[in-house]
RNA sequence: GGGCGAUUAGCUCAGUUGGUUAGAGCGUUUGCUUUACACGCAAAAUGUCGGGGGUUCGAGUCCCUCAUCGCCCACCA
C-alpha cells in the first residue's frame, strides 16, 4: 500500500485549484465556437457593476451559470457563455469622485466633463473589472475572449441606433413630468430606482387664513417646507363644509402671495380635514390637480435639495430638512399651527445615495413602453419564456400591465450621452446616430441615459448586434438567465422587451431566480454591517469547490438562504471525502483498462450490483434535477451517492474481494474504476478543481486532456433485478442490526464477536450464506452462525437479538446480558408495532378504501401489513425467549 | 390597501403530481488511533409538520380561516 505517495491524506484545495485554472484557459478550453455544429447553449452573465468585487451573491449565481456551463458542455453542446461588465452610470461616477477627492485632491466638478470621463475610463483601466478576474477564481468557464463592457465602441453604437429607432417611432419623447430626483446624485431617477422604507414621520396641520379674513382652513402636511410652492388649496366639490369657499383665496403665510380655493376630487372629504394644500412642483397627485386648474408651478429647491430665493431670505439656501424645522417654527411664531401629529409613513429613498428623493416637475427624456409591453408579456403567457420559480411571473405581469413610461436621462456624466443636438437659433432638436451635419450651431444633449438602457441590450449587444454576427446566429436566442428577482424590473422584463422589439425574438427561454443571500440571522448581507463574508478568505480557507458545493448545497428553490462560512465545513469534507475515497483507490494499484465501461461478461457480486443500481439512479435523478433547474436537490443526490452508498457502504464491502485478490480483486478494482470516474463526471460541474485533478490522479484522463470534455453520464443499459438489490439493501440492514447490538453492549467497534443469525427463509440463508463473507467484514465478527434456527436459548442462555427483514441476528452474550433492558427494549419495540399494526389493519378492513384506492397502494399496504406482522411474531418470539 | 412567500428535530433546511413507520447537515450523547478519510467510523436520542376548520378511504402535501415573520407593489395629503 504505498503505490500513491503524490496523494496526501487530506485534501488540499489551494494548490490544486491555482493549478487547473490557468491550465484551462490557456488551453482555450472556454472558447466557443460560433461555426461549429453542434447544438448551441449559451448563457449571458448578468453583468456585475465594474466597480464590483466578488460578493456572495455573485458567487451563488456565478456558481449555478458555471453548473449549467459545464453540465451542457458535457452533454457535447456547443456552450458560450458571454462574460463582462457593467459601466453602472451613478455608482461608477461616484466611486470615481470619491478616489479623485481621496487620492488627488481633485473631484469631478473641478476637471469638467471631459477631464472627468478620461479619468474614469483612466480609473476604469487600472482598477475596474476586478470581479472578473475574481470569477476566475470561482472555476467559472466563461469565453472570456469576448467580455463586453456596456460601453465598447459597438455596445455604445448598439445603445444610439435603439435610441433613434424608438425616437423615430414616437416612443421615445423629451417632456416635462414629475419625476423623482436624488439629491445626492443630482439627477433624475427612474421609478424602480426609489426604495420605500417605512418611517416615523410628523403630520404638520396648519392653518391657512382666508384672504378675506372671515377665518381659515386647516391643512395638514407631512412636508412644511414644500409650501412655499403651494400654489392653491384645494377642496372636494360635493363637501358641504367647504364647497361655498370655492373661488375664494387664502392667504399663504410665510409669503406674500394669496392662492386660490379650487374644488378638485383629489381631496378626500373623510381624510384629514378635507382640505389639501396643492403643491404642483413637488407631488405628483397635486401636478395632476394643478393641470386641471391651470395652476402656477413653482419650483422651490435647488438641484440638491436645498431651498431656492422662492422660498424667501429666511430659508433660502437651507436644507430641506432644516427648513423643514424652520417653517414649523414660523408658522408657530404666528400662531397657525394647529396640531402635529405622529405618523408612520413609507418615505422614498434614493437607491445609491441613500436619501430621501424629491419628487419634482422637470425636464426629461422619457420612454413609452406600452407597445413594447405587449409582446413581452405574451412570451411569458404562451410559455416561450419560463420563470423558475414559476411564480415570479405573476410579479411580472403585474408590473408589465401596470407599466409607466420609462425617465431614461440622467443628470450625470458617465454613460451614453443622448444622441439629440438642439439648434438654439432655429428651436430644432436633431435625434441621430451621429452628429447633425446640417448647418448652424448644433448643442449636444447633457444628458446621459439610464444605465440599464445599455443593459437592456446586452443579449444581443454583447454578441454584435446590430451587425449580423456568427455569434448571433449561432447563440441567440440565449438559453438559460440566472439572475436575482431583485432585477426582474430593472433589467430581465426591459431584455424581454427590448429582444422582441429589435431581434423580433426573445433574449433567453428559461430564467431561473436565485435566491437572496442572508447571514446567520437573516440579515441582508450588507458592508455597514459587516455581516458580507469575502468570498475570497472563503475560497482561501475552505477551497473553491467546497465553496461552490455548500453555496448549491444549502441554496433551496426561490428562498432566502442563510449563510455562514462555517457551512463551507460541509464542502470542504465532502471534497476530502471523495479525495479519500480515490485515494483508497489509488492504495489498491493502478487502473483498470476497462473503466469507461464494464465487459457485459463480468460476473458481478450482490453488492456491485447494489452500486451500480443506486450509481444509475442517481445519474437518472441528477439529470432530471438539473434539467429542472433544481440545484440543491441534484447536489443532495450526488452527496448522497458519494459518501453513503459509495463511501458508507460500497468501499466497505469491495475490501473483501480486494483482500481476496486474485479475479475477485480485478474485478472489483473495475467496478470502483467505472463508478469512480462516473461519480467524478457528475460532480464535475458543481467541483470541478478537484474532480479535474482526481481524473488525472487516477488515470482516467490523460495529461493533455480535460474532464470538462468528457461525456456527462447516462444511465448505462445494465438492468437489475429489483429483488436482487433489495436482497443487498437486507443484507446492509442486517449489519446495521449487528452493529447497534454490539453498541447496545458498548462493545468497541474493532472488538470480534460472535454472531447468531437466523434467517427467515431458505433463500434468504442461502443468499447469506454466499454473503458470509462480506458479513463477517462489515460486522467485524469472530464467528457467525447462519442457520434457519432460533438461536437456542435453552442451552446456551437468553441473548440480545434484532429482528430483520432477511432474519433475526443475536448477539450470544452467555450470562452478560441485562435482561430487563433487553425486554424494555423488545416492548417498546412492540408497542409502536402495535400502533402501526392497527392503523394499517384498519385501513385495510375500510370498505372504502379497499373500493377508491389504486391497485397498487393496497397491494402495498398488503404487503407492509403483512411484514410488520412477521416482524412482531419475530419480536414476540425473542421476547419469551427472555423469560 | 393589494400581491407573494415562510412557519417541519435544539439550529439551518429537504420533503416532485395527496398513498408505507416524516428525512438530511450541523449540534448533542455513547463507543472507536478497524491499515482511504478524526475534514473520519459505528451507534443513539429528539417531531402533537404554527393554531383552528374543511375536502378525501387517506393530508406535512389540496381548500378556507386565524396568528406570527419577511419581501414586493401602490399617489394616501
Amino acid at each position: 500500500m504505498s503505490d500513491a505517495p503524490d496523494m496526501i491524506k487530506a485534501y488540499e484545495p489551494a494548490e490544486v485549484e491555482a493549478k487547473w485554472y490557468p491550465i484551462w484557459e490557456n488551453s482555450n478550453y472556454f472558447h466557443s465556437d460560433p461555426n461549429s455544429g453542434k447544438k448551441p447553449y449559451s448563457i449571458v452573465i448578468p453583468p456585475p457593476n465594474v466597480t464590483g468585487i466578488l460578493t456572495l451573491g455573485h458567487v451563488l449565481n456565478n456558481t449555478l451559470q458555471d453548473i449549467l456551463i459545464r453540465y451542457h458542455r458535457m452533454l457535447g453542446e456547443e456552450v458560450c457563455w458571454f462574460p463582462g461588465t457593467d459601466h453602472a452610470g451613478i455608482a461608477t461616477e461616484s466611486r470615481v469622485d470619491k478616489y479623485l477627492r481621496q487620492e488627488e485632491n481633485t473631484c469631478r466638478d473641478d476637471l469638467g466633463r471631459d477631464e472627468f470621463i478620461r479619468r474614469v475610463w483612466e480609473w476604469k483601466q487600472k482598477y475596474g473589472g476586478t470581479i472578473i478576474r475574481q470569477l476566475r477564481t470561482l472555476g467559472c468557464s466563461a469565453d472570456w475572449e469576448r467580455e463586453r463592457f456596456t460601453m465598447d465602441d459597438g455596445l455604445s453604437m448598439a445603445v444610439r441606433k435603439v435610441f433613434v429607432e424608438l425616437y423615430k417611432k414616437g416612443y421615445i419623447y423629451r417632456g416635462q413630468r414629475m419625476i423623482n430626483w436624488c439629491p445626492v446624485a443630482k439627477s433624475a431617477l427612474s421609478d424602480e430606482e426609489v426604495i420605500y422604507k417605512e418611517e416615523n414621520g410628523k403630520f404638520y396641520h396648519f392653518r391657512y387664513p382666508l384672504a378675506d379674513g372671515s377665518g381659515y382652513l386647516v391643512v395638514a402636511t407631512t412636508r412644511p417646507e414644500t409650501m412655499f410652492g403651494d400654489t392653491a388649496v384645494a377642496v372636494n366639490p360635493e363637501d358641504e363644509r367647504y364647497k361655498h369657499l370655492i373661488g375664494k383665496m387664502v392667504k399663504l403665510p410665510l409669503t406674500d402671495r394669496e392662492i386660490p380655493i379650487v374644488g378638485d376630487i383629489h381631496a378626500d372629504p373623510t381624510k384629514g380635514t378635507g382640505c389639501v394644500k396643492i403643491t404642483p412642483a413637488h407631488d405628483p397627485n397635486d401636478f395632476e390637480v394643478g393641470k386641471r386648474h391651470n395652476l402656477e408651478v413653482i419650483n422651490v429647491m435647488n438641484p440638491d435639495a436645498s431651498m431656492n430665493a422662492r422660498c424667501g431670505e429666511r430659508f433660502a439656501g437651507l436644507d430641506r430638512f432644516t427648513a423643514r424645522a424652520e417653517t414649523v417654527k414660523a408658522m408657530e411664531e404666528l400662531g397657525l399651527v394647529e396640531k402635529i401629529e405622529d405618523i408612520r409613513h413609507a418615505v422614498g429613498y434614493s437607491e445609491r445615495g441613500n436619501v430621501p428623493v424629491e419628487t419634482l416637475v422637470s425636464s426629461q427624456w422619457f420612454c413609452n413602453m406600452k407597445e413594447l409591453a405587449k409582446p413581452a408579456i405574451e412570451a411569458v403567457k404562451s410559455g416561450k419564456i419560463k420563470f423558475y420559480p414559476e411564480r415570479w411571473s405573476k410579479t411580472y405581469f403585474h408590473w408589465m400591465e401596470n407599466i409607466q413610461d420609462w425617465c431614461i436621462s440622467r443628470q450625470i456624466w458617465w454613460g451614453h450621452r443622448i444622441p439629440a443636438w438642439y439648434n438654439d437659433e432655429t428651436g430644432e432638436v436633431y435625434v441621430g446616430m451621429e452628429a447633425p451635419t446640417a448647418p448652424g450651431t448644433w448643442r449636444q444633449e447633457e444628458d446621459v441615459l439610464d444605465t440599464w438602457f445599455s443593459s437592456w441590450l446586452w443579449p444581443f449587444s454583447i454578441m454584435g448586434w446590430p451587425e449580423k454576427t456568427p455569434e448571433l446566429q449561432k447563440f441567440y436566442p440565449t438559453c438559460d438567465l440566472v439572475t436575482g428577482p431583485d432585477i426582474i424590473f430593472f433589467w430581465v422584463a426591459r431584455m424581454i422587451m427590448a429582444g422582441c422589439e429589435f431581434m423580433d425574438e426573445i433574449p433567453f427561454k428559461n430564467v431561473y431566480f436565485t435566491s437572496i443571500i442572508r447571514d446567520d440571522l437573516g440579515r441582508k448581507l450588507s458592508k455597514s454591517l459587516g455581516n458580507s463574508p469575502d468570498p475570497l478568505d472563503v475560497i482561501a480557507q475552505y477551497g473553491a469547490d467546497a465553496l461552490r458545493f455548500t453555496i448549491t448545497y444549502i441554496a433551496p428553490v426561490g428562498m432566502d438562504i442563510r449563510y455562514s462560512n462555517e457551512k463551507c465545513e460541509l464542502g470542504r469534507n465532502f471534497a476530502n471525502k471523495l479525495w479519500n475515497a480515490c485515494r483508497f483507490r489509488r492504495l489498491q494499484g493502478p487502473v483498470t483498462p476497462d473503466f469507461r465501461r464494464l465487459a457485459p461478461s463480468l460476473v458481478l457480486t450482490s453488492d456491485e450490483r447494489w452500486m451500480l443500481a443506486k450509481l444509475n439512479e442517481a445519474i437518472g435523478s441528477i439529470t432530471t434535477a438539473l434539467e429542472e433547474f433544481r440545484f440543491h436537490s441534484a447536489a443532495h443526490e450526488v452527496y448522497e451517492l458519494v459518501w453513503s452508498n459509495f463511501c458508507d457502504w460500497f468501499i466497505e464491502a469491495e475490501k473483501v474481494p480486494l483482500r481476496a485478490g486474485g479475479e475477485d480483486k480485478e474485478r472489483a478494482l473495475m467496478v470502483l474504476d467505472y463508478a469512480l470516474f462516473r461519480i467524478l463526471k457528475l460532480l464535475h460541474p458543481f467541483m470541478p478543481f478537484i474532480t479535474e485533478e482526481l481524473a488525472h490522479q487516477m488515470q482516467f484522463v490523460e495529461e493533455g486532456k480535460s474532464i470538462m470534455f468528457e461525456s456527462f453520464p447516462t444511465m448505462d443499459d445494465m438492468i437489475f433485478d429489483p429483488a436482487q438489490i433489495e436482497l443487498a439493501d437486507g443484507k446492509f440492514e442486517l449489519v446495521r442490526a449487528g452493529r447497534a447490538l454490539k453498541s447496545g453492549y458498548n462493545i468497541p467497534d474493532g472488538k470480534k464477536v460472535n454472531f447468531h443469525i437466523k434467517a427467515n427463509s431458505p433463500e434468504m440463508l442461502a443468499f447469506l450464506r454466499e454473503e458470509s463473507a462480506s458479513l463477517y467484514s462489515l460486522l467485524n465478527a469472530a464467528e457467525i452462525k447462519l442457520e434457519l434456527d432460533a438461536f437456542d436459548t435453552a442451552a446456551n442462555g437468553a441473548a440480545p437479538a434484532q429482528a430483520a427483514q432477511l432474519g433475526t441476528i443475536s448477539l450470544p452474550l452467555t450470562g452478560l446480558i441485562d435482561v430487563a433492558a433487553e425486554k424494555a427494549k423488545l416492548n417498546k419495540q412492540i408497542a409502536e408495532l402495535d400502533k402501526s399494526i392497527a392503523g394499517s389493519r384498519a385501513k385495510l378492513s375500510n370498505e372504502k378504501f379497499l373500493a377508491k384506492a389504486p391497485e397498487k397502494v393496497i397491494a402495498d399496504a398488503k404487503a407492509l401489513l403483512e411484514k410488520m406482522e412477521a416482524r412482531h411474531a419475530e419480536l414476540t418470539a425473542l421476547l419469551a425467549s427472555l423469560q
